[in-house]
RNA sequence: GGACGAUUAGCUCAGCUGGUAGAGCAUCCGCUUGACGUGCGGGAGGUCACAGGUUCAAGUCCUGUAUCGUCCACCA
């Protein structure tokens, strides 16, 4: 059982041995089980096409300790993985791919092969994010992984188009969308970015007709549309244009007549009051010429080009145009003036182009209905947002949603199952593939060829992953999930329709905790990404400093939400801290000659105080937790290991395992390695490889660490006494030592110790540990003062005093002085406490247990002031 | 125009339900102490952005101000 643990902890070969050891004995399987309680988190796939960043490691890494957590506290954990198609990602990615190996378009090689292109591109890549997520310890189970083009999977996809269809809240229509002229598609709104950007305002007159010599003046930041303009409108309050409603004026260049029309939209103290409208172009004039029945003209094509019937604009790129027309009406005459403008331009979130408002005949999700739900679940608190402050950026998103453009003018992803019949016009909406017009018979059908938005699907996947809508064993042991994990940044196109759709579909929330965190972002605080180069490759981290190291990184000291900064020397911190952990138990596992993980009978002082110790880390990790306090939890196993056991409860058995007492020697290492492996368990979950090998390597029972219970803490440890004892002795070392350092006496040099206490046993006990880690040559434990204490150097604290007799080496002055400001400082403290205390307001308003601690701590000062005053005395 | 977040040691950040200000890195002084120099011991360094308020008690709760940042919003 035994396995000497090496010198040098070596990551890179421990943790791809570990993972297939995981891996290989099923360690990771998700079994359903009817005597426990499922806990069931599903990734957020990453798409197919890509590469892990630092975002996915930290998004992975949460999800990991939190569902290794579950794990040990005997859930039946199921971590569902897989991979996202990503309609518009993986498509441009092939896309790409074909021009510059073969200069062809998916056009020039048609769908069904392009498809197949994209096919074998999923086939050759689709498994390489999964291969990183492994490095990065990620306890998936990975037979269930599924990709949103699975078979399963457009089933899902299907039955809830078809469903929402006959619901009536999926519809077709003809409205103002976002178009991306370069991705050549519609967008949702959640697909556009909005960004400030420098443009201007020209203010451009248009002839009234019929009225020589007078003008109606607009202003536009986008001349090149009003080559589609079908109108002009003013407020009909606007007294300065009462006259002119109802007349027409002229387009300039195009010499179309169109109505000037009145509508509330137009607001009279912004420009000259008068706005041009194109409904085919611009969202609201599109409603205002609803309203004023205005004529839709579309000018610019799907590549965002004039079209045909311009004359020389058409065929222009629209900036071209822009160009153009500008410079033909300020030639012209119908320039009146050019601003600077700032304004807020939406581009799409892919590819950073301007996107155009196009009128198109697109699929549309009707939200109001769905929404409604969505919002109730979150009030009502059935699914809560960690922190708390996202439910009301999710609220203000669900209240204010507009109808979901589902249609995407691609052709990787889910082709929308609607046909449409040549013959009668009408359109068969399916599950299963049609061979006729449900309505005429008639064989002369032709299916639309678009796609739906990639979103459509993922919003799906925490039922669809599970066989929805078949009524399957996982579905109804692990549905709905427990906590989804992501980031901020994709909570509406994600999360919201999640929640929606689960609650439509299945009737229930799919989780009920979503849990949310931040970006990761460069050492400048800038965010990481591909055009900036400054991305930090996760994978070259965890090579480097290990996977633990990294995770270990991401996540201390971080608090939910917030964006964090990457700096390379943190994981060189925590890499130490994982050398740490090595040597220690390296230490524990070179003085073993037990063999089995038990408490002994009998516990020294130390023992229970390290036993009272680890009681309460445990406890109060184990509740951060529970509070998805991850980053304060792994803090504290961080310090109990680093400053409890290793700097002080390691030091302090040294004693014992190096005396000749054997009960002793065996009593300490059986308490050494049982605070170790419960250790170890506490941590295996920020770091799963080290903890997994050095377990290994120790007394156990079981196969494997990630298998083992969650540690609970025995009320049995709380042994409050015995914690303060050994304090107090720690308490004397660390003073004689600060003592010794200032005075620049070194380790070698040991000197006789005399301590003056009440509580003599406890220091007698501690004589042992003294000698070792005070520098003690010798340790005397008495009751009362000495008579003549010249030439000592007095250590003080608040349980004894401790004489050293370094005469040679003591400076009386600075002796003096130094006592003196300790004596002012406690003093201070203690005139505060005091005067607290007797404010009645406190005495009688705090609780009880406050007044008591306070109270105890002014007895503490009281007694640590008059032994200062003692040496102080004593040096004259 | 709204909403939210941040403001704590030189730097980067923790600090849960109000009860003696913490960590890592950096810095200074010592140390080949038989797990570890990826280390050990000791030190220095904070009027918790500002102004009010609630409270016996405020980094923590409330109101406002400032600076920075993010998201949302159809003003041509």
């Amino acid at each position: 059982m035994k396995k000497e643990l090496p010198k040098i902890y070596d990551p890179h070969e421990a943790e791809g041995r570990i993972y297939q050891m995981w891996e290989e004995h099923g360690c990771f399987e998700g079994r359903r089980d009817p005597d426990k309680k499922p806990f069931t988190i599903v990734m957020p796939p990453p798409n197919v096409t890509g590469q892990l960043h630092m975002g996915h490691a930290m998004d992975c890494t949460l999800q990991d300790i939190l569902i290794r957590f579950k794990r040990m506290q005997g859930y039946a954990a199921l971590w569902m993985p897989g991979t996202d198609h990503a309609g518009i990602a993986t498509q441009i990615k092939v896309e790409e791919e074909l021009r510059k190996k073969e200069g062809l378009t998916r056009h020039d090689l048609g769908r069904e092969k392009f498809l197949e292109r994209v096919w074998d591109w999923k086939r050759q890549y689709g498994d390489r994010i999964v291969q990183q997520q492994k490095k990065l310890g990620a306890s998936c189970d990975w037979s269930r992984a599924r990709f949103t083009m699975d078979e399963g999977l457009s089933k899902a996809v299907r039955h809830v188009f078809v469903s929402l269809y006959n619901k009536g809240l999926i519809y077709k229509g003809s409205r103002i969308v976002n178009w991306c002229p370069h991705c050549v598609t519609a967008l949702s709104d959640a697909e556009v970015e909005y960004k400030d950007k420098p443009g201007h305002l020209w203010h451009i007159r248009y002839p009234i007709e019929g009225e020589e010599g007078r003008y109606v003046t607009v202003a536009t930041t986008r001349p090149e549309t009003m080559l589609g303009d079908t109108g002009v409108a003013v407020n009909p309050e606007d007294e300065r244009y009462q006259d002119i409603v109802g007349k027409r004026c002229i387009l300039p260049l195009v010499g179309r007549a169109m109505p000037i029309v009145a509508d509330e939209y137009v607001d009279m103290t912004f420009g000259t009051g008068c706005v041009k409208m194109t409904p085919a172009h611009d969202p609201n004039d599109f409603e205002v010429g609803l309203r004023q029945h205005l004529e839709t003209i579309r000018v610019l094509d799907d590549n965002g080009r004039v079209v045909e019937g311009y004359g020389k604009y058409s065929g222009m790129d629209r900036y071209e145009a822009r160009k153009a027309i500008v410079h033909d009406l300020e030639e012209q005459g119908y320039l009146v003036k050019v601003e600077e403008h700032q304004h807020n331009v939406g581009t799409c979130y892919r590819c950073g182009t301007d996107v155009e408002p196009i009128i198109s005949a697109q699929w549309f999700v009707k939200m109001e209905p769905l929404a409604r739900e969505a919002l109730r679940v979150v009030r009502d608190g059935e699914v809560q947002f960690v922190p708390d402050r996202f439910s009301k950026i999710y609220t203000n998103w669900m209240e204010n949603v507009h109808d979901w453009c589902i249609s995407r003018q691609l052709w990787w992803g889910h082709q929308i199952p609607v046909w449409y019949c040549a013959d009668c016009g009408k359109m068969t909406v399916s599950e299963t593939d049609p061979d006729e017009c449900e309505h005429c018979h008639s064989k002369n059908i032709a299916r639309d060829s678009d796609v739906l938005d990639t979103w459509f699907s993922s919003a799906l996947w925490p039922f669809s992953t599970l066989g929805w809508p078949e009524e399957t064993e996982d579905y109804k042991y692990f549905y709905p999930t427990d906590v989804l994990v992501t980031g901020y940044d994709i909570i509406f196109f994600w999360v919201a329709r999640m929640i929606f759709s689960g609650c439509e579909h299945t009737g229930k929330p799919p989780f009920h905790t979503v849990f949310i965190h931040g970006l990761v972002r460069d050492d400048k605080g800038r965010k990481m990404s591909k055009s900036l180069g400054n991305g930090i490759d996760p994978l070259e981290m965890a090579d480097k400093y290990g996977a633990d190291a990294l995770r270990f990184n991401l996540i201390t000291g971080n608090s939910p939400g917030n964006d964090m900064r990457f700096y390379v020397e943190k994981c060189e911190a925590m890499r130490n801290f994982a050398n740490k952990i090595w040597n220690a138990s390296r230490f524990v596992q070179m003085n073993l000659t037990v063999e089995d993980c038990r408490l002994p009978e009998h516990l020294e002082l130390e023992d229970k105080w390290i036993l009272c110790r680890l009681g309460e880390v445990i406890s109060q990790v184990t509740e951060n937790m529970e509070a998805f306090e991850l980053g304060v939890a792994s803090a504290k196993v961080y310090d109990f290991i680093w400053s409890d056991f290793c700097d002080w409860y390691i030091e302090l058995t040294k004693a014992r395992l190096q005396g000749e007492d054997q009960g002793a020697k065996e009593d300490a290492q059986h308490v050494l390695v049982y605070v170790l492996t419960e250790t170890l368990k506490l941590l295996h979950p920020f770091m799963p490889f080290i903890t997994e090998e050095i377990w290994q390597a120790l007394p156990h029972q079981g196969d494997y660490l990630m298998l083992q219970s969650w540690p609970v803490a025995d009320p049995a440890w709380a042994d409050q006494q015995a914690k303060q004892a050994m304090e107090a002795v720690m308490d004397v070392i660390r003073s004689v030592r600060a003592r010794r350092a200032e005075m620049n006496v070194p380790p070698s040099k040991k000197a006789a110790l005399t301590i003056v206490t009440a509580a003599g046993g406890v220091f007698a006990g501690g004589e042992a540990h003294l000698k070792r880690l005070a520098g003690a040559s010798s340790v005397t434990v008495r009751a009362d003062d000495l008579a003549d204490a010249a030439g000592m150097v007095c250590c003080v604290t608040h349980a004894a005093k401790a004489y050293l007799p370094l005469a040679e080496l003591v400076d009386l002055d600075k002796e003096r002085a130094r006592i003196q400001k300790e004596l002012d400082k406690n003093r201070k403290e203690l005139d505060k406490l005091e005067a607290k205390l007797q404010n009645p307001g406190f005495v009688n308003k705090a609780p009880a247990q406050v007044v008591e601690a306070e109270r105890d701590r002014a007895e503490k000062l009281r007694s640590l002031l008059a032994k200062l005053e003692e040496s102080a005395a004593a040096l004259h």
